[in-house]
DNA sequence: TCTTACATTGTAATCGTTATAATTAGTGTA
DNA sequence: TACACTAATTATAACGATTACAATGTAAGA
């Protein structure tokens, strides 16, 4: 089912005359099948077995490529890297504080608030963002073993 | 009002073993009286009259003071560098795609977003953190103007 | 006053990201 | 298939935000 939206995927940077090229098709594929939200370096050194001689800066090229198409969403959190999104369907974030794990869950939308914030700050809405950050269970039984 | 948030914020750092000198005091004063949620660089040049000495470094170290504190928040968006904000109640920020400009805005807590999300990923939440993005009215006016 | 620990300063180093110029490779057309 | 044109990639240099470090300064307690 991946399969699928990289095909789409695909369909809509030719649709929008960008070339597939063998490197964007790679780096498009793992931040599809990563579930790990991974940073530019982490996509250049995984594939570099498979692309010796690709240069950091074709990732960062490719990675804005995808966002102006919107395929791919930019994560800016405290850390220093930008982290990458494969953008599906509406989904939010919930990140662990102490190992930086990042979750994908499910909630209806908040129009609700964009409403408000739009109708008391005058601004035109485009979308908003959301993270919930905390502790996961993993990092709670470490810590529960620290002790 | 903004006084005895000044006062609360020094009170706070002096019961935690922190000297209060005159930058400390003056990096403080400056976040919590300023309304644009500054970066490092902006309080920098705005004290660099009073404080010709001031170091970069000083304000970075401070204001990582002030954050382990608990007093002041890093907001980091898609640009390149943070900014900080003076943690009051809670509220949220409208930020505006085309100057950049953040106004803050109040809504009731989301609990229940956070107890679907501590529900469905195990995770045991401590915030959470919102932001709506769009365009200000100054430039929803240039844009008119502009055409 | 002396001592000790903490703050500040100035500067160098680091790291993520972007810009640039040269080379390579796709794509449309004859 | 060959050609020409344009876009993509590469390698590397540059940049900008942030941090690390060593030296100096300063506050507070014995």
């Amino acid at each position: 089912m991946s399969e699928v939206q990289l095909k789409d995927a695909l369909d809509t940077l030719k649709s929008t005359g960008v070339r597939i090229t063998p490197q964007r098709h790679a780096i498009l594929e793992y931040i599809i099948h990563s579930t790990s939200h991974p940073t530019a370096d982490e996509i250049y050194r995984a594939l570099e077995k498979a692309f010796p001689n690709m240069s950091v800066a074709t990732v960062y090229n490719n990675l804005r490529v995808f966002k102006k198409a919107g395929l791919v969403k930019e994560l800016t959190y405290g850390d220093s890297s930008s982290r990458f999104d494969f953008v599906t369907h509406d989904h939010y974030h919930m990140i662990c504080n102490d190992c930086g794990k990042i979750v994908d869950f499910h909630y209806p939308g908040l129009d609700e608030v964009e409403h408000l914030a739009s109708h008391v700050t005058g601004f035109q809405v485009d979308y908003h963002r959301l993270e919930i950050y905390g502790t996961c269970r993993d990092c709670i039984g470490d810590s529960a073993k620290a002790q």
